[in-house]
DNA sequence: CTTAAATGAGACATAAGTGTCTCATGAAAA
DNA sequence: TTTTCATGAGACACTTATGTCTCATTTAAG
């Protein structure tokens, strides 16, 4: 019996992979420029899946499962609310082209599940940060939509940012805690 | 001789707003559903523009004319560099879709004037914020380039809120600005 | 009121992308 | 080594979007 993390568990990958670098150049590939990126034949696309709305759904649903993951993990080793997270943020920043993905593109799919799970993981982000800030670690002027909108941009300046070398990986989680800690101001408040 | 504010004008605003909002929404939309949502005839939309990529070219011009003129509307009633950077931001919430669809959008466009508009109006914001730093409005240990795109992600961000019905647009200015000099932390520096 | 301009609708042709299929090749497992 | 599985390439059919055109209608200007 043949071992599950095959090539075709890699072929999806980097398909999957592959797609989220794309749709973060904007626009909307094709099936063929995803093939071509990950470096498979369009017709090898095809054999795992059955239509491009079949791709995207499939997608979207490594995506969610793998932030799940890295937010998890993060969180594991997490030493209170606070350290979570920042260890998530962190976590969550190499992986920013896919969260992007997650909830810009695939919102347009037709897949309440998905929508489902997306939202589920919103409503816990913004907990946490209501949490944090009845802790007196965020303002709690701000409202934990707004934070949350704010947290999530900044994941994806970072990631960009890392990706077009204006930025060292390992000082990204750094930058964007003293971002959303202290803003650009100097103390005049 | 008719009047050039004339209906061709209307007709193609309707359009170019029309594309930002559905562009906003993710996705890439059809011509027939730009013009549909514009009110228009897709024969119309054509009598217009030859090609779509004609119409996305005429699309970024106008969002970056308009983008430019609000600037500078703001620029000059400012009484300083600072109070020009905040008039700037406030006067830009409202145009958050064509803002995102000139960054992000439009670079799928092989337009080198274009291109080239944009990051001159890029590189004149790190300035004005780099003046900010050097006057103390800004912390100078952030990189001009890393504000600038947490600025960008603000205002789309405020919009996407607005848009939503989750942000008061008057309030939005001043959600803006607080969040920029204080970020969200308690005075713990 | 008349004329001109703008527009809507829809048919048609073209182009691009998607989906299906077959044959051949390469890689991996038995 | 043989067999099985995954894949590449490319042809073909289908679908969708785009671009063109004509006729009719509406709107605006004279």
């Amino acid at each position: 019996m043949k071992n599950v993390i095959s090539k075709s568990g890699n072929t999806k990958t980097a398909l999957f992979e592959a797609a989220c670098l794309l749709f973060a150049r904007g626009g909307t590939p094709s099936l063929a420029d995803i093939a071509t990126k990950a470096g498979v034949g369009r017709a090898t696309l095809h054999r795992h899946f059955s239509t491009r709305e079949h791709f995207l759904g499939e997608m979207a649903i490594w995506a969610l499962k793998s932030l799940e993951q890295a937010g998890a993990n993060a969180s594991l080793k997490a030493k209170s609310f606070d350290h979570a997270f920042w260890l998530i943020i962190e976590a969550l920043i190499p992986l920013g082209d896919r969260y992007h993905f997650l909830l810009r593109e695939s919102q347009t799919l037709s897949q309440p599940k998905i929508k489902k799970s997306i939202a589920k993981n919103d409503a816990e982000m913004r907990k946490l940060i209501a949490h944090l800030q009845e802790l007196g670690v965020f303002n709690a002027e701000f409202s934990p939509g707004w934070i949350n909108a704010v947290v999530d941009g900044l994941i994806y300046s970072a990631w960009e940012q890392i990706q077009a070398g204006d930025l060292a990986p390992n000082g990204a989680g750094g930058l964007v805690r003293r971002t959303l800690l202290g803003g650009f101001g100097l103390n005049q408040q």
